[in-house]
DNA sequence: GGGTAACTTCGGTCCACAGCGAAGCATTCG
DNA sequence: CGAATGCTTCGCTGTGGACCGAAGTTACCC
């Protein structure tokens, strides 16, 4: 394994404004150069220069649109990475802290994990699936079943099982950062995540990566996944 | 979050002569200050600054043995960000190998994963303590049953649980980074992997990770795990 | 077309820190 | 005791790279 390659890829990181900026891209979604400039307090100039080095290094991908570029973090992987490292950072604090995850509530109920939910509404979900046999959950990757059309139907959504053209698993598990739970991630956990952004039962804050339950969606979710385990939620 | 703590933990990551050293560590033993500075390729004083470093930070621990200092990994959790770092080093590079882990074939098949066995001879044993009901594994944590003692009798291995003083659980499930399933982490892991040491069943290669299964701890294994599982190890 | 906004490239300054040589502690051995 | 070994502290040098200002490029709008 290259040595120089994993050091490069590491001190990529270890630049406050470097950091700041993909801690920021965490929550999954796409910032301008500008707007990771003001963010992680430089010049755009600065900024710009970051950016095309972590997009060279496959840590973020950028989509070109008119006259801005948007960021986002490239892949499940470098979420991972990052959630790895704040690990470390976290335990190094002398309160041996049992509590894990984050402290905000809102943050510990609904949260984003990269492109899908996180938090005690993300493993409920998944949680449900598992129960209904939507999926069935192996160690790294999640297996669909004929169910999941009839169980997501009462949501409203149906997940169209033809993107497999890539030999990637449209299901994968993601240990729960505060839950120590799996909840869903990969394409199916991206889709349901952005089908109830889309039906207004969650939305996001203006910044970070809660996610608030409106009115509408806390009648939904009930009805969908069952007053008993959405009481849990 | 402390943005800076984790830019911190980074760039600590981020030096080649370090990295090289905590590499080296990932194989979880112990090695003198002198030995990790031929590792890195710097001479014993800068070394010694790194360790420092290393060690102020929470990477590293170390144990003062008359005149040297055994340096080792501080956890488990510093092992497994190293591994994220390494994931995502690993998929910078055009090919997108499909193929997991590492190519050497001895490696894959057994080897140290921080404290405990990885590779395919560490899934096998997972899955025969689970099939057996000895242990139960969730996810971030595996449950002992009664019935570990008895699975572990073939073997001559007791594992007193009386260690419980801590909370931290005795028993973790531990991704494996080729297989892509299970292996056993944490008191258990380390238990039943120095048992096979000290019994030479398993050898340590001289540098490196990768471990040898000796004649005798194949008839022993093969015995333990029955000839079905034990022929896909 | 000109004006503006988003972003990059270039040139230059400045500082953090990796690395080494030399000297200073500690511990073990004869 | 003195010699040798393992490791650290100190002082110094050299360089990589973070940052900014200014100028250049691209795309949008009127």
């Amino acid at each position: 394994m290259n040595t120089n390659e994993i050091a490069r890829i590491a001190s990529l990181v270890g630049v406050p404004a470097r950091t700041t900026i993909l801690l920021a891209l965490m929550d999954g979604r796409a910032y301008t150069a500008h707007e990771l400039a003001r963010i992680g307090g430089v010049t755009p100039q600065t900024a710009s220069g970051h950016l095309s080095l972590l997009v060279e290094a496959g840590l973020l991908v950028f989509l070109k649109q008119g006259r801005h570029r948007y960021h986002r973090l490239a892949s499940q992987e470098v979420a991972a990475m990052l959630e790895g490292i704040m690990q470390v950072a976290a335990l190094g604090r002398k309160t041996p802290r049992i509590e894990t995850g984050p402290r905000n509530p809102g943050m510990r109920r609904a949260r984003m994990c990269y492109d899908h939910v996180g938090g005690r509404l993300g493993v409920a979900i998944a949680d449900h699936l598992v129960a209904e046999q939507a999926i069935m959950l192996e160690p790294d990757v999640g297996v669909l079943t004929d169910r999941l059309q009839t169980v997501l139907a009462p949501i409203e959504l149906s997940f169209d099982q033809t993107h497999a053209a890539s030999s990637l698993p449209l299901c994968r598990p993601c240990l729960d950062w505060g839950e120590r739970r799996f909840h869903i991630a990969g394409p199916l956990g991206q889709r349901i995540c952005n089908h109830l952004l889309d039906n207004d039962y969650l939305r996001r804050r203006e910044a970070g990566r809660e996610l608030k339950v409106t009115a509408k969606g806390a009648t939904a979710l009930c009805h969908w996944l069952g007053a008993e385990r959405w009481s849990e939620v």
